[in-house]
DNA sequence: GCTATACTTGTATCATGGCGTCAGCACTCC
DNA sequence: GGAGTGCTGACGCCATGATACAAGTATAGC
């Protein structure tokens, strides 16, 4: 897997449901793997070092478990948080900050652009009881 | 409970560990929070709505059992995601947009300022090997 | 005070996921 | 080909948390 930043494809049902851009980007399975401590701080270490770092590096800087970090590293990866090259026997991991803050900038944009033109509730007055 | 405000100075253990902005921003409560699909679901309707709701209307329009709504929107309210304000029997829980979209852009500010500066491991070079 | 409403909390069940260990695979070097 | 290195996968243990149902609490209207 050289790059793990394309996702599948939609099927057509998922497309027809037309979410709104803010359900698309708040996409659980990344924030789930930004929500993990353990693996919050890998994706530190590495946006710090700028660069690709390989598991064994990433385990012996952050004092973890090295299957542990193979694992969360591969999990950022599947989930698109992070991209992998193997090269030779050693998979070498990099984050890319200036995409993850797109995303998140993305992000806040469609949170602005929600608006009860989307309401899923009738908007009836609230309760002055 | 004299002071509870002095309880927030950290050691200098955590203070010689000077997380960066990134650290800080990136809330394992707050992630873990969102990444629940059932409560991204509840904030995007709070969201749409752009008006507070109470737990019943919530549930109604969102289709989810009663006291799951109650709990996600309590679990939401405490770490800061909704403001809940409560009048005669009925809590109103309202999301605010513009506080969301702001943490969400300081997030990607702070990735963006991250570098090496901050390395975590050393800045040896990849594998050329 | 009684009842209905609105919400909270307790409890039980189940699924998910983090963790450590170990075996195994892929690759490199000798 | 054998040994060593770097990583992945499988397994079991355990903690956490999502869910549903039920009971409890607080408030409002009568």
């Amino acid at each position: 897997m050289a790059s793990a930043l394309q996702r599948s494809s939609p099927s057509p049902k998922q497309a027809l449901r037309r979410r709104s851009r803010f359900d698309r980007l708040l996409d659980p399975e990344v924030l789930k793997a930004l929500a993990e401590p353990t693996r919050a701080r890998l994706l530190s270490c590495l946006l710090k070092c700028g660069r690709p770092c390989s598991v064994t590096e990433v385990a012996d800087c952050c004092s973890i478990d090295f299957s542990m970090v193979a694992r969360h590293l591969a999990t950022m990866a599947r989930v698109g948080l992070l991209s992998s090259e193997k090269k030779g026997r050693t998979v070498w991991y990099a984050a890319h900050g200036s995409a993850l803050a797109t995303r998140f900038r993305d992000l806040a944009d469609a949170i602005d652009e929600l608006g009860p033109a989307d309401a899923c509730c009738d908007p009836s007055e609230p309760g002055d009881t």
